[in-house]
DNA sequence: CCCTAATAGTTAGGGCGCTAACTATAGCGA
DNA sequence: TCGCTATAGTTAGCGCCCTAACTATTAGGG
């Protein structure tokens, strides 16, 4: 999965005209975000896609690997879980079972549902991956300062606040 | 196109010994800036689908609207421009073409080439949809004072220098 | 002039997201 | 006990991203 990241020319179509009198400087904020968004979701997509998994496989991994070792996951659950809908938690865990990283078992108590969860080669990719995982998301703010981390999570914390 | 935005357990997991001696801060900055860019990207493309177009036929409609009146691009540099490969330019040039809003020429002086221009209903379209477009842009950081946009500006411009 | 390499765009197929519709099963009320 | 509603998961098909391979055309060198 990859996103396009670059720009598209909005302050050159402001300047002619389109848009009427907005904040140009807002704007160039609002643009500044949009990039760094998709850089960084770029930056592990591209990390997921080097150990052969998409964010969805990810997601699913890390709610399995959160289970206890004898416990199982429904794919509605899941699907809840990630933000995603049933038909595309059923591909996801199609791509993963082929992959072996996770057992799909038929439910005794109730024969609309299946069990899901880790098999032990995916419990055991996780245990590989997950370290530099955490160490590239630790990476990704190390270049700021103490302020500078304080200040953007305030400034964060009220973005997502206007947005949702 | 729509983004999962949902948290996974990074946390519980660090807590539960996956991933060594990490900063958990650090960590929590990186969740937070991946969990503000997937709400941010997906508050436009959902933008985008109440206009049944998506994220990638917009900058398709932005970079022809860029261009004066009587020039074309060829598919070529509008995907270079864009930053997708060739075969999702066609892709998408098919839709818009579908939809009435783009128009696909042959070239007279090079037969393996096709000119792409905005048709007069496409730049009617972008006339209408930009001013909301360019306003909700606008939006997006007016909750935050002065202070904390150069702020942010600041850290970002930071941050994209150490994931480029 | 011919042949090879390069270019432009498309097609095929896959993965991942969706909606709509389907099959199979469970639950509940009359 | 039966019929209806609800639930679980899957399938079909579409759009958008990709890679690989293809067709058609152009350019250039021998």
């Amino acid at each position: 999965m990859e996103l396009p990241i670059k720009d598209t020319p909005s302050l050159a179509l402001i300047q002619r005209g389109y848009g009427g009198a907005v904040d140009v400087e807002a704007i160039s904020d609002c643009m500044q975000l949009l990039r760094l968004a998709k850089v960084l979701l770029g930056f592990f997509y591209a990390r997921f896609a080097e150990h052969d998994i998409s964010p969805g496989k990810y997601s699913v991994l890390m709610e399995l690997l959160a289970q206890e070792e004898d416990e199982s996951l429904s794919p509605s659950i899941l699907a809840e879980r990630i933000g995603v809908t049933r038909p595309t938690i059923t591909g996801l865990i199609d791509g993963l079972v082929r992959q072996g990283f996770v057992l799909r078992r038929n439910l005794e108590q109730d024969r609309r549902g299946v069990a899901i969860s880790l098999s032990d080669a995916g419990r055991e990719f996780m245990r590989s991956f997950l370290p530099g995982q955490f160490d590239a998301m630790a990476g990704v703010v190390s270049a700021l300062s103490a302020g500078q981390r304080q200040a953007l999570r305030d400034a964060l914390t009220t973005l997502e606040g206007s947005l949702r």
